[in-house]
DNA sequence: TTAATTTATTGCAATATTGCGATAAAGATT
DNA sequence: AATCTTTATCGCAATATTGCAATAAATTAA
């Protein structure tokens, strides 16, 4: 983050930065469309799926998971990946507030 | 982006990852906020209120601008900002549809 | 016209991200 | 035990982001 210090910014503007950032890239956001379609999946199947390696796959996911976006459980000798519903209600709940605030009073130049 | 190309993606999901990246950081989430509060603003307001230099807001201000996130409009000799909600409204009808989705059929590990 | 105000741009250093080959780790299979 | 399958980690190069001092550009005020 540079310069500036995380201290300068609430809790909920680093939270909100951080799950956003990981949204921040496409590979991110088709392994986070391919685990809606699929349900759940395992590192692999993503690897088949994108044009990406597997060790890039693997740094995705865990990215995605450091910020709670999504759940691997280990079943065997594989990890089972799905979404995890109550980080994405955070981001819905916060834009959807915004939405509202913006409708009672945009007043734009 | 690295080695990986956008042409491997498709175009909404380019969009929404830089949609997602403009608001991956927390200086620009805390401009977001102040706007809403706000409603509108010049470049100067914010560079008051946050702990960051000039042309450092000034180049947080241009990237949401590019992904039209907010709007800047000429009054004299300084620029009014404001959040155009368009975007904010994509964003928004994105993550709703996702978690629609997962409350279907959501199966996890 | 000169000075003040306001924002944008340039150029640079520091840091972070991205991608992947090589390899490790750990359970499953034979 | 030896091998296969699957995922994670390390180490590195290439690229991108961040922040800001210095400066430019453009309008306003005196």
């Amino acid at each position: 983050m540079g310069i500036s210090k995380t201290e300068n910014y609430t809790f909920e503007q680093l939270e909100l930065s951080k799950l956003a950032k990981v949204l921040g890239h496409p590979a991110r956001i088709a392994i986070l469309e391919f685990l809606i379609q699929k349900q759940k999946c395992i590192c692999g199947d993503i690897v088949d799926e994108l044009p990406l390696a597997q060790p890039t796959v693997s740094q995705h996911l865990k990215e995605m998971k450091a910020v709670g976006l999504i759940k691997g459980n280990i079943e065997g000798n594989s990890i089972c990946y799905c979404i995890d519903e109550k980080v994405l209600q955070m981001l819905l709940n916060y834009i959807q507030n915004i939405s509202e605030k913006l409708e009672i009073k945009n007043k734009c130049c």
